[in-house]
Parts: structure tokens; sequence; C-alpha cells
DNA sequence: CTTTAATTGATACTATTGTATCGATAAAAA
DNA sequence: TTTTTATCGATACAATAGTATCAATTAAAG
């Protein structure tokens, strides 16, 4: 309590990826430098935001010309730890568990996804060219790989079981997609993901525009 | 810009959902009122916040016994007009896709998914109980249906010309999981659902921990 | 070489969101 | 009936996030 970290605001963290994702762009295009103006156009966002959250990551623009794309890119990277990779599995290979498993952008972001496990026979095999393997080898595989994350995509009565199985298998973050509070120990973080919030802003974004 | 309307505050919107079903299972397990610690405790927020929240969708506690639950759903409900249900349409049958397709709680709020649309003509048939048609029928299906919102689950690519035969079959609201940004004209409303922000903080969070 | 225009980044400001405090209220206990 | 206690809700406060302004800088144009 004595002394506050200065911690950089989760928004900004939270764009990151867009910014990566959009310099890649700008990259394959050709263009060498970019504007905030740019960005914040082709992002939907203020120029000073983009301004700002790319001086946090470290990054300085030239006047006139805005940033250089590969420096910008690197530094974000590297802000980000995007550069060296968190081995993560999966578990629940449902269609939302699928999906994810094919994202390819994610290794891009830092995260590995080394395999994937279900409770269902049917599951096991290779999805997408990743390994499913049945839930009961979860902990000793874990334990094997030294895995860091563990991704949440079961129905949401088995969520507190599993996360307690990951807990135990040494997992230090679930990313969970269960619409569930999950209860885990002191050191072990858990980012919840739940599609309801979009929904429901959409919903009153909707409303609010036919009143207006 | 004369006169500012005064607006309910996103976060408290985006938490709706999540009361609701909170209350839903409080109900189910024989409670008839709730404390505003209570629900705190069970969604991992603070008491005070709970407490605002609910008298912004207009529900009033009882000093010692908390709120009715049967009351504080349906204030919700109609606060968030998820009693009459919007048809909606979803284009693009992939995984993702089909687990949006497979969710069964999005009539709860508000959300009433017809029909599904995929240019793959192997997709064509149904996926849980829902038509999924081709992509060549859209428009003249929305326009019979008198569809509002459309869900985008298609690849990146593809992101704005569907959004765009959206727009031209009328529909007022996408929801964008594709990670592109739509240009629509005045009077559409987006809701973008990036699950990479999602895994930058919990990346961030993640390292937090280990430095502390 | 001088002027112009585009763009950054520092500073200050505003709005939004969350938090703390505490008196008021109503149920339960004495 | 009176006292106690849990809980709400009003008010004030603090932290976070976003926005506006403008001098400083640098490339390009004259």
């Amino acid at each position: 309590m004595s002394e506050k970290k200065r911690l950089t605001k989760l928004p900004t963290i939270r764009r990151m990826p867009m910014y990566l994702r959009m310099l890649t762009k700008v990259q394959k295009d050709g263009m060498e430098h970019v504007s905030s103006n740019y960005l914040a156009e082709a992002l939907d966002l203020e120029a000073i935001v983009v301004r700002k959250d790319l001086a946090v990551a470290g990054i300085l623009g030239k006047p006139r010309v805005g940033f250089e794309v590969k420096a910008a890119m690197t530094a974000i990277e590297q802000f980000m730890n995007f550069n060296s990779p968190t081995d993560a599995v999966l578990v629940g290979a449902g269609h939302l568990g699928q999906a994810l498993l094919g994202y390819t952008g994610f290794i891009n972001l830092g995260l590995n996804i080394v395999a994937a496990f279900d409770s269902d026979a049917d599951k096991i095999g290779t999805v997408h060219d990743k390994p499913i393997y049945p839930l009961s080898e979860f902990s000793d595989r874990c334990k094997n790989m030294n895995i860091q994350i563990g991704i949440l995509c079961v129905p949401g009565r088995f969520a507190q079981d599993v996360t307690d199985q990951m807990v135990a298998a040494g997992l230090k973050g679930i990313w969970n997609f269960t619409p569930r509070k999950l209860n885990v120990p002191n050191g072990v973080v858990v980012q919840r993901e739940d599609l309801a919030e979009g929904l429901a802003e959409l919903s009153v974004k909707l409303s609010r525009m036919s009143e207006a």
C-alpha cells in the first residue's frame, strides 16, 4: 500500500492487438510509415488515443511522417510479450472450442494452444492439427508440458470442476468462456469472456437509435 | 447538442445479463429475497455497484431483507427490453457460428436467431433446429421476415461484403465477430466482439502477477 | 534559404466509472 | 415496546479514461 505502481490502463492494453493487426496490414500494403490519423480512421478511434497508446508502448513518432511501421510492430510485440508465446490448453471441444482451436491469430498474440481435452470419447482425435485428448489425461499432460494457461469452453455445470483440475495442474491463468464465476486461489488469474455483455450493449444502442 | 440526454452508463448495461442470470439461479434455489451483498459475492462485484445498477433499472430494495427476486427479474427484463425479442439472422455457419446458433441463453436476452446463411453448399440444412440457407437467398428472406439484427461470423475478407448486404436488406444492428472495421451508413449500429482484447488483458494480468 | 503544412507530444481539462461514508429504515431480538 | 442489527440509498469523493489545445518539430514546397 506504500508505493502505488503505475500501471498501463486496461483499455490501452486491450487495443494493442488492433494496432498490431492494422500495422501488419499496412506493412503488407507496402507502407513504411503511418500517421496516428490514418490508424485512427482505420480503427474507428480518435487520433489522440492512438498517439497516447503508442507512446505507452514506447513508440515515438516523427512530425510530418508519423510512426515507423516496422518499429511500431516490434515495440508492441515486446511491450505485450507477444514474442515469447505461452503454452495453453483448451478444455471442451464443442463448437466454440473448435472455433478457438481453429483461430490462427492467437500465436501472433503470444498464445500457443498446444492441445485440447474433452470428456466425450467421440471428440478424441485431431482438430485443426491440434490433438484432442480424453479429459482423464488432463493433469498428467499439463504437468508434463508445463502449461500456463487454460481455456475453458465446457458447459457451465462443469466449469468449477474443470477449473479445480486446472488449478491442481498448476495453470496460472484461465480464460473463462462459461457464464459462471470461478473460484480460484490467489495467484491464479481468471479472464471472463461473456458474450451477453456485448449483446446487451448492442440492444440498448439499437433502442437509443430508434428513440433519437 | 442543446440538451444532453442522461443515459445509463454502459458498464451498468453490460452487467444486466449477469444479474438476470444470477437472479434466475437464486429463484430456482427457492430464495424470494436477495441482498446486494449476496449478489456481489456471487458475481465478484462490489455490493454498492449492485445496488446502484439495480437502482438504475428501477428496483428498490428493502432494508434488512434486500431485493425481491421476482420483482428484480421483471424490472431488468423490462428495462432491457428482454421481453420482446428481436429477430436476428446469422451469416457464416462455421464453428463459431454454430456455437452461437446453439446457445440457448440468447432468447432470455431478447435475441431470437431465426436462421443462418452460408455460401458453402455443404452447410445448408439445419443446425440446432435452425435452418441454414444459401447466402444467395439472404436479401429476400431477411426482407420477408423483417429482420433487425445480423450476426457476422464470416472470415474477415468477406466481412464488408456481407455487411453491405445486411445494410441493403434493412438490418439495423450488426454483431460483428470478425476483426474488421465495418463501414455502415448512419442509422446502423455495429457491435464489435474481439476476443483478442480479452486475451491481451489476460496476458498482462498474468505478467503483473508474476512480477508482484 | 525561407515559408508552409502536417504531425507529434506535453499539458490541462472533462467525463465517466467506481468507491467510501453514513444516516435512514425495517425486520428481528430482547 | 424498545433495542439491536442488517441493509439500503443519498451524498460526496477518488480513480480511471478520454478529449481539447497548442507549441515544437520536421519534411516538403516555394
